[in-house]
DNA sequence: TCTGGGGTCCTAGGACCC
DNA sequence: TCTGGGGTCCTAGGACCC
């Protein structure tokens, strides 16, 4: 049987999430800042007809934005996680299986709902999931999750397709791949569209009709000879189920302003591995390892450092206290005076399943106190706000290296209202 | 003045073993 | 001085994604 996939992308989903608590913004260019508010990372259709472009530094368009009037805001992305939970718990509800590929995408099996009528039914998905959540969809379906991302990406340029594309009809795919560049393909990016192009490659129809696969495996590896064989409506890539834990998990951030004592830092640090721990913690893992860097600036003509290392544990452990201890010997370690520095961040991996964790010999695994303790403070700061329960390293007050988030919206989803994921 | 953060997958090559 | 071949595991680095 022919498997079908619908992709559902939410448009313009940060901006989207900030507009539902602001009605009056509405159909105006709206944006939505990096942290840091360093560049945009959403834009509505508006603000993209300005020529704001995707990853753009706000500074250096800060005089286009005042001038016409664009509403923009620091990224909330509590908030956007709450909404991504709501427009995900709809979606479960039309298919029995459900892969969530990003904060605001996600891939249904519709395979075997032929019957129903599929644009129909993508039509009502979407209407669903608008007037359940008040955010805006498309949708794109076919026969691979490449095809369908073509769809979708049809669905969202398309002012015909109101926000539903179908290609399952081989004609249309014909007519779909001829019109879509190669870099706009998933999996295909600057580096391998260069090397489609020497080819003489230039649109993905032509891809797709290319004779050559050893070649194309040879410079774009396997991947490359998947997505050729997923355009021509094999699929290659199935739907990723099972909620799947983390293999790695970082944390980092650039300064508010930038940094100079050690003191500092390792108050940063501290402040990454508990935020890393506390994930780890919430998929019942422990760590082997934690990386530790530090940078100055690569944009500012000042002194450069950089510096990164990797610290193996001798048991596998989620406790922050014991994860920090390890960092700061690392900070320690490659700490520099002198330099300016403007990032750290830390990154936990070797991650396995907190019972599968061996015991070792040399040092003692997480006992029952510390678990007790960590599932205080996870509970905590799950009921009273993040960093209400920290360990004293992390430091209290006076962070010059804290993010700047001027334009932030309200807390407008307060509390614990974490939805059950049940997909 | 002001340029984000968090992931995954693949491959090549080295270390090691028999 | 001569010095195979195949397998596995690990890591660094590249590429890509949203």
């Amino acid at each position: 049987m022919q498997k079908i996939f619908a992709l559902v992308d939410c448009n313009a989903f940060f901006c989207s999430c900030e507009q539902l608590f602001r009605p009056d913004l509405r159909h105006k260019p709206v944006g939505v800042l990096s942290n840091n508010d360093g560049c945009f990372v959403s834009r509505t259709k508006e603000l993209k007809a300005l020529g704001v472009k995707m990853g753009e530094p706000y500074f250096k368009v800060k005089d286009i934005c005042e001038k016409h009037g664009v509403h923009v805001f620091s990224s909330n992305f509590s908030l956007y996680t709450n909404m991504s939970d709501r427009v995900m718990l709809t979606l479960s509800e039309f298919t029995p299986e459900l892969e969530v590929y990003s904060v605001d995408e996600a891939f249904l099996n519709l395979t075997g709902f032929e019957t129903w009528g599929l644009e129909e039914y993508a039509r009502k998905i979407k209407a669903t999931v608008e007037k359940n959540t008040g955010i805006p969809v498309s949708i794109g379906l076919g026969p691979t999750k490449t095809l369908a991302k073509v769809a979708n990406h049809i669905a969202k340029k398309s002012d015909k397709a109101k926000g539903v594309v179908c290609l399952l009809d081989p004609r249309l795919q014909d007519i779909a791949l001829a019109k879509t560049e190669v870099e706009d393909l998933w999996g295909v990016g600057r580096a391998n569209a260069r090397k489609l192009r020497s080819l003489n490659i230039r649109n993905a129809k032509e891809f797709r009709d290319y004779k050559n696969d050893k070649l194309i495996k040879k410079i774009f590896t396997k991947v490359g000879l998947q997505i050729k064989e997923e355009l021509q409506a094999y699929p290659r890539f199935e739907l990723k189920l099972e909620n799947s834990n983390k293999k790695q998990i970082n944390c980092s951030r650039t300064f508010g302003t930038p940094v100079f004592e050690l003191q500092a830092l390792r108050e940063a640090v501290a402040n990454y591995v508990s935020s890393a721990c506390e994930k780890l913690r919430k998929q019942k893992s422990v760590c082997f390892a934690v990386e530790v860097y530090m940078r100055t600036s690569p944009f500012k003509n000042v002194p450069q450092y950089y510096a990164i290392e990797e610290q193996k544990m001798l048991s596998g452990t989620s406790d922050t206290r014991k994860v920090i201890k390890y960092a700061m010997e690392v900070l320690d370690k490659l700490y520099r005076a002198g330099y300016e520095y403007k990032k750290a961040g830390v990154r936990l991996s070797h991650i396995i399943d907190r019972n599968q964790a061996q015991m070792s010999l040399f040092d003692l695994p997480d006992d029952v106190k510390s678990d007790s303790l960590m599932k205080c403070m996870d509970r905590v700061n799950a009921r009273d706000g993040s960093g209400t329960l920290k360990v004293a390293a992390c430091g209290v007050n006076n962070k010059a290296w804290a993010m700047n988030r001027n334009l932030k919206s309200p807390r407008y989803v307060t509390g614990w209202t974490e939805l059950r994921k049940v997909y």
